[in-house]
Formats: structure tokens, sequence, C-alpha cells
DNA sequence: CTCGAAAATCAACTGAGTTGCAAGTATATT
DNA sequence: AATATACTTGCAACTCAGTTGATTTTCGAG
């Protein structure tokens, strides 16, 4: 997952350039073990390598549009992004109301729920978020 | 629902005072047939009386807190507010990615997915959110 | 090499939501 | 009624994640 050659052919299928900034995109939203903010994402890049804000948020876009990465729309108008890919299928997320902080859940059978959910006749429905919130261990234990 | 009474007893009932503010907040999601935008809220007062924002976005902050009203996090840093009393219980909804707008679905069935998706031991689970994404048939009529 | 397209940068902007404080209004107390 | 107190609203300025448009840089094909 780690791979850069992996990432490097994802592009090439994409039409798109293997340039350093994608390539460190999908690296950090692959090593990640939950959803990062785009802010994590930039500050994790410029770790490495000199990069303006603007830049990143164009790819991260561009990912969401291409559907090679997962946009989550959490609490407090701030995005969370996930590598989407086939080692991260779809799945549940938790968020914490006090640290904000967001886990991956297992995936749930969602196909019988699908029929359910699909609402008023005529809709599409391309894609079912869950959400949880709550309170994390963390926090818990420091109340 | 849309009683004027019931709103100024939950109001007593809250310790706050009925405000017109307040009551035209609650009428007017007691009203809505789906979850509205805070500016659409703010707008409908507008067409009743002078109010400043800032006094809705308090208002409805304020409500969230008591749970009152749900606030509901979907695409696009706009909040979404709908009322949370026994008549509208906690159930899944659509939004349209193309026209932003958001339906409410029927409940279902949660309890059998409530353990599954409490996810790592510790976390206290409060509240579970579901949303589909997808496009709704008058876009799609158009599209 | 060089030309055109793709990619990155810069600075300035957007807009929903927030903050602090002043002014107004209702409720309780004397 | 008069005053004190707490609650409510308004105003103006601010925050900050995210966007836009114009310009410069980089890359790859010919």
């Amino acid at each position: 997952m780690s791979d850069r050659c992996n990432f490097s052919h994802w592009l090439a299928l994409e039409g798109l350039r293997a340039t350093p900034v994608r390539l460190a995109v999908l690296e950090i939203l692959g090593e990640a073990l939950r959803a990062l903010r785009a802010q994590e994402i930039l500050e994790l890049i410029r770790t490495r390598r000199r990069v303006n804000k603007v830049t990143v948020y164009r790819i991260l876009e561009d990912f969401t549009r291409r559907g090679m990465v997962r946009k989550l729309s959490l609490e407090g108008r701030v995005n969370h992004f996930e590598l989407a890919c086939e080692h991260h299928p779809p799945h549940p997320h938790f968020q914490c109301q006090t640290c904000r902080e967001v886990q991956c859940l297992e995936p749930v059978a969602l196909n019988q729920m699908w029929t359910e959910l699909r609402g008023p006749v005529g809709n599409r429905a391309d894609h079912i978020d869950i959400k949880v919130e709550g309170l994390c261990h963390k926090c818990r234990d420091m109340a």
C-alpha cells in the first residue's frame, strides 16, 4: 500500500503524471490509519518538501472527483480524506465529539439496507455514508 | 407541531424565554418538510421580522446543545438543521450531489447495527448518522 | 532545442460561522 | 413603582478552511 510503484501506476491509469506532490498525498493517505484532514496532509507533505496549500487542495479535489479518495463531511466544516482502493473499501466512521478525531469502523453488510434506504422513487443512490458520534476512549478517560 | 403553545411550553421546560426569534426558529423547523440550512432559516425569519444572523446562529447552537434540534454535517461546509422531537425521530437522510438539497428517509431499524457499529472498545456511541448521496429525481430529469 | 500542455505558485478573495462587547428587554427583589 | 439582576439581541470586526484567477514553472513529445 505504501509502495510508490503502485501509486505511479495508478496515476498513469488515470492519465495523471506521477508528480512528487501527488505521490506524497497518496503515500500519506496509504500509510494513515485514519481519515486525515486536508491540513494534516499538507503539514505532513511539508515535512518532506515545500508545497503550496492550493496545490494540495486541488489534488485532493481532483482525486475525489476521480474516486481515488473519499471525502468525508464530518462535524465542523473540515473535510477528512481517505484512500479509496481495494484495500480500503467504504466503511462507517466514528468521530469523537470532543477531540474530533476520526476512527474507521468495520464495514457492515449494507446491501440489505440499500433498498430500504433508497428513498423517494426516482432518486439514484450512489453512496452510503454512516457516521457514529460519541466519546472516544481517550477523551473518556480524561473526563 | 406548528402549535405555538407547544413550543412555548417546550422552551419553558428548557428554562428559556419564549422570545419571538426562538419561536420563529421552532415554527419554521416544525413546518419544514426537510432539513434547512441556517441561512434558509434566517431568510424565512426575515420575512416576518428584522433579525441579526448572529442571533439565529446562537439560538441554533443552543438548541443543538440541548438536543432540541439536530445538526446535520453534510457536504459543503453548510450545516443543516431539523427539529428533534417525538414527531421527528432520528432518521437517515438523502442528499443530492447536484442541487445539494436534503430529503428525509424513513427510519430503519438501527438497533441491530448499533452493537456492530460500536467500534473500538471503550468508545461511547451517542448518535448514529446515516447519509445517502446520489442524484435526486429533479436533477435526474434535468440531466 | 523548443513548443505546448500540464502542474505548481502567488496573492487576493469568499463566505459560513464566531467572538466580544455594548445596548436592550424581561424577570425578580426591595 | 423603582431598582437590581440576568437574559437576549444587535453590531462590527474577525476567523479560517477552502476557492479563484492569473502567472510562472516543469515536463514530455516532436
